[in-house]
DNA sequence: AAAGTTTGTAAAAGCGCTTTTACAACGGGG
DNA sequence: CCCCGTTGTAAAAGCGCTTTTACAAACTTT
């Protein structure tokens, strides 16, 4: 059934090597030849095997992709962009969604997979690690995680969106801030603290240790934060979640406690993911360019492929995309 | 950097057989021998070729993924599903996201990639499609579609889930139905229009053909079709959609027209995802085994794939996963 | 102690391609 | 009409592994 060059090249009455030549698009074949071997492919259906090419030219036309999470609306839209790029280009995407703690060991597998490329979102990887796998000649691109100059990244502008929120709510008139942050020794929710801190400071205003609270992002975490927090005098009128997900939950809470969002507390999230603008409020948040960050991610991997074939050395990029507040009504906007 | 087997023989002063059968854990080795060879891998991290194994023994420990969106809530825990079946058996997992109408390119392109198995998820390819590739001894699975009862596939129970509802429908004293349906040509779509025609016929009901319009399962287009719908006279007291999606953008489109769910129309969803119990009024809906579809399908695959190597005929297998009503609130219940 | 059995390892033949090298055949300029 | 540059194709050498075969060494068995 499965047949191959061998079959083709007998069935055309030519050598493999000149088989060869017309799949590759090589010159040096008679134009008649190279018509009937591609006859003879067609009618065979003669499909080449990627794992021999691969071995033999050490090309895999396929890029990683490892991200905590498949199935969350932030990543998977990432894993959208990443994909757009990647099939526009005939590249095939593996991808490995493990939660943090475990990406490591997955890591760790794709050194020995069939990838020219890897990229990492959302998972603070250390340099070392980078090193160690762009050493075995897979190139290496970060999303929304920052390391040295000679690692290209892709990240939103984190610190400012947090600023334009935190202005935002200052400009309601808010006064007592509080902070559901991510697991704390994620990097983007830090930055996103710092930021608040930062614009509150300017405002001459402060954010007490106890006013901070800390989620994991998922699910059902910024419920129980959100709890922390009602239990607090006084109580915060302006609650900042690190993601969407948990200022829905947070959202959640404060309702059943028959308290309104945004008169009694004005609350934002931060990604703009779908779900935001369904709710009641509409949760002013910052938008993210998920779809952004995947997609030139994916197509700087592509450029570092084929540049490194012409040996010319890329620039390398840290690119910071912007991002946008979203203002609807959970801030206290009509 | 990158050093080969030949490497590691020469530095454990063996054979590169003997550094093979360690590798791949068979016996006929002095323990003394294989536990230098381990150190000398260790020591060079050492790391086998994907390609020039797979070459060699043509098993590529990954298996392909076609679906129409990855970053679609219903789709995307399907992934989650399809991930954590294969990564937990040390499987790759190689994504294509394209548009059903696009990824019958997609699926060609697959068969010549490093795969020992494809799952299809929510495309309607045909058994001969199917057969095509399953002749490359390529394992095939299907979720959410069926076919001939040699291809196993995996499926929700969309009619049964279909009568449930609009059996609850009819509980509540509901009279004139109306439906918006997927794109008109896909299978689930059908199968839930036929239930709901067949319950209401049960209770003496019809459903006009003006009360039956098409989305597309995409965002935005529930709000035209419901724009459709709210032009009717007598307006529709239940509204069923093919999915959350859409039925969350009708909701918006009643909301619009300063009409109330559940007061003056129901409205029914289906596949139940996250954001189907955060909108306000919460959405009754149909919850589909999403996770589960994704998991069993690899699982399957992955069975598949060991049993071939038995020879042993797996017994082919066509599940139909439960479904369960979600009742919330958008149907009118308290 | 001779013959058979097991055990540890090496050598060699692929796996299905790409790519380099070699070499005929052909055509045009001197 | 001979030499040389093209052009089309074949032959052969890998790519980095696995696997089969062969064989020496060590250990049983009688």
């Amino acid at each position: 059934m499965a047949s191959g060059i061998y079959e083709v090249a007998e069935k055309a009455g030519v050598s493999i090597s000149t088989v060869s030549r017309v799949l590759n698009g090589k010159d040096r074949v008679h134009p008649e030849t190279r018509r009937r071997i591609r006859g003879v492919i067609e009618e065979l259906d003669y499909q080449q095997s990627a794992s021999a090419r691969a071995l033999a030219t050490s090309k895999h036309e396929t890029i990683g992709f490892v991200i905590p999470r498949v199935n969350d609306p932030f990543f998977s839209e990432i894993v959208r962009g990443v994909e757009a790029a990647a099939s526009a280009s005939g590249y095939g995407l593996l991808i490995s969604s493990q939660p943090r703690s475990e990406s490591r060991g997955y890591i760790q597998i794709f050194k020995r997979r069939f990838i020219d490329a890897l990229i990492i979102a959302g998972i603070d990887v250390t340099e070392r690690e980078v090193m160690d796998i762009a050493g075995r000649n897979i190139k290496v691109v970060l999303i929304q995680h920052e390391l040295g100059e000679n690692i290209p990244s892709f990240s939103a502008d984190n610190y400012s969106g947090a600023v334009a929120l935190a202005q935002h709510l200052l400009d309601h008139g808010r006064k007592r801030f509080a902070y559901i942050g991510g697991t704390s020794y994620t990097r983007d929710s830090s930055i996103r603290l710092q930021a608040l801190r930062d614009t509150l400071g300017k405002a001459g205003l402060d954010i007490p240790e106890n006013y901070i609270v800390h989620g994991d992002y998922l699910r059902g975490s910024g419920r129980i934060a959100m709890h922390k927090l009602l239990k607090l005098h006084p109580l915060p009128d302006a609650v900042l979640a690190a993601n969407d997900q948990m200022a829905v939950d947070a959202l959640q809470a404060v309702q059943e406690k028959n308290l309104r969002v945004p008169e009694d507390i004005a609350l934002t999230g931060f990604d703009d993911i779908p779900l935001a603008g369904y709710l009641s409020p509409a949760l002013t948040t910052v938008r993210q360019p998920t779809f952004e960050m995947g997609f030139q991610a994916a197509r700087k991997v592509l450029e570092m492929i084929t540049e490194a074939q012409c040996s010319q050395d890329t620039p390398d990029t840290q690119m910071v995309l912007p991002t946008e507040l979203v203002i609807r009504q959970s801030c206290g906007c009509p």
